[in-house]
DNA sequence: TGCGTGGATTAGAGCGCGCCAATCTACTTG
DNA sequence: CAAGTAGATTGGCGCGCTCTAATCCACGCA
């Protein structure tokens, strides 16, 4: 910097303004040190200017694993809007484990990072609370009591409620969910989905297979439907992996889909679009998720003002793998 | 910092000391001072210290999308190592476009990250040779001359001699293959065959089908094969997601998989894995091409030395969509 | 007792910038 | 033409730390 403004014969703070694209500069001297600077290569150090102007310009990220494609796609979507705001990601991943979850969020407040967004954290609330204490923080997809931090969520019983009324609009009366175990979302879309039974007079009718979130999962959930007197007409998935273990299986024991058996996913991931799979399944915005937590975020950094929740409503995206029961 | 020395009644300097875990410091004092910094809740300012010290132990990762799952793996091997090592990752993204890849990278080096990671770059070469003269580089699967910049690539030609391998060592000859267009790995694999097919003389039995790295390309090469008069015996699909088309396409049409045809895929990616889908297909080790990446990456910061190619090499997953032709 | 030794501790000079208040310059206005 | 004004430019302090060289201290030994 110094350099640059020996080289265009002007004081150091000048060029700090040009840098800055400050207004008040004039034109002749703004053109004249952006050439200099340029020929000499210089690049202002982010550092200083952060440990100068207290702002870092930069947010932190944590995220269970990068190699979900869940997550990639949430931080995909804060990147995007970041990138065009002019902030910068800092990256901290938890390797599934609260603990080094916590170090990552340790680290990044070491950066001095202006904010922080939370991506489904597995730490204990406490810790939450202290990173809360420090700085603004967003959380995506797990809901924390006493922590003041803004909240992005998915309306999970909302989703749930969508597929119900799809497949009971289409005549089905015995369905089964298999369930997501203790996974992000899964206790929630259980109960609603027992909630929703029993408010459309099903409540008898409903049926519910423990499992995860696996394609392994739902294999098994077909083994233990084929295997009862009775199939449902229609089965509802935790997740698409769980309904493709469940076509898997369904598609190997002869029993057609949507012909026999109806079956609805829920994430809309990767698998649900291919062409022989097609699954009908419900949509959560996720890219979207991302952006409107770190709008969120960036709003609670320059303006002081209670925690928020948004609510993120998800869609049905119906697709073939759902008809209406035999005799219908 | 300055309170923490004085509440402990030490200097700033051997705070300093203390938070580096640095030697030849009484264990009295150091736990003194640990005791206070963790009482006043200190903690250091990796700005300043990364100012002071010309060290930032942050490392600059571009890559094109974070939702591109393949992307998204090596990000997270990465990541992996990064945390283990107690580096923290500063990611950029370039939204598919060069323009704002070479923005993310020139906003990291304000950042003085120590080293940056280029993931399937797609600036210019000019671009990147600047890069690498200010900072240590890697680039994980594109090569690119005349840059000194350690390099992570893909041994396409061994990928494909590996299906090729397997195809013949089955019986296959009439073997056609659905290209990936210009995209990544492209060109290599598709110029990979042709030579494959050659050596093993096979040359006038092979066959390629422009295409690019989607299920639609898959499908629609389906339908051209299928208008032929005569099927080829096994498909070599550019990545799986045209492997994915090409079983829909010839599912639909009633074609036997791998009865009457046989179908390789490239990638490994999740939907190989699916059961009922259950491709064969070539995997890339991509977490690993990413902790390699950042192995090279801070070797070469503390080591001055010429730049390296790692040649990685992708291994053969066999599943259910090959098998010996018809009639062997 | 005095000196040498090596580990423990400290003072102080930057690192590269932003920010503030002060100063300078070129116009406008009465 | 002098005072007034708004915009353009500058000097210098301080952000929170690391690093070097200097200093301190306790101990053993001649």
């Amino acid at each position: 910097m110094e350099d640059v403004a020996r080289e265009a014969g002007v004081s150091r703070a000048l060029v700090s303004l040009v840098m800055r694209s400050q207004p008040n500069v004039s034109e002749k001297r703004r053109t004249r040190v952006l050439e200099v600077a340029n020929r000499l290569g210089y690049r202002p150090n982010a550092m200083a200017r952060s440990l100068a102007s207290r702002r870092t310009k930069t947010v932190g990220v944590v995220l269970d694993d990068l190699r979900n494609p869940f997550f990639g796609e949430i931080a995909g979507g804060v990147e995007e809007l970041a990138s065009e705001l002019g902030y910068q990601l800092l990256l901290g991943a938890g390797a599934r484990q609260a603990r080094r979850e916590r170090a990552s969020l340790a680290t990044l407040l070491e950066y001095r990072v202006d904010g922080v967004i939370l991506v489904s954290p597995r730490m204990r609330s406490a810790d939450i609370a202290a990173a809360a204490a420090e700085v603004p923080v967003v959380m995506v997809g797990r809901q924390v009591r006493g922590v003041d931090a803004d909240l992005v969520i998915i309306d999970e019983h909302h989703g749930t409620e969508l597929i119900l009324d799809h497949l009971v609009g289409l005549g089905h009366e015995r369905i089964a969910h298999v369930d997501g175990g203790k996974g992000a979302g899964g206790p929630q879309r259980r109960s609603a989905f027992l909630r929703g039974m029993r408010d459309r007079r099903l409540g008898a009718r409903a049926r519910v297979i423990p499992g995860d979130f696996t394609e392994e999962a739902g294999a098994a959930a077909a083994r233990v439907l084929l295997a009862e007197p009775e199939l449902p007409t229609a089965v509802f998935a935790a997740n698409d992996m769980v309904a493709a273990g469940l076509l898997g299986g369904f598609d190997q024991a002869g029993v057609e889909v949507p012909g026999t058996v109806s079956i609805v996913g829920y994430d809309n991931n990767f698998i649900a679009h291919l062409a022989h799979v097609s699954l009908t399944t419900v949509d959560q915005p996720r890219s979207d998720m991302g952006r409107m937590a770190l709008e969120l975020l960036l709003d609670r950094i320059d303006n002081r003002r209670p925690s928020v929740t948004r609510l993120v409503e998800p869609t049905l995206v119906v697709r073939s793998t759902t008809a209406p029961p035999r005799g219908c």
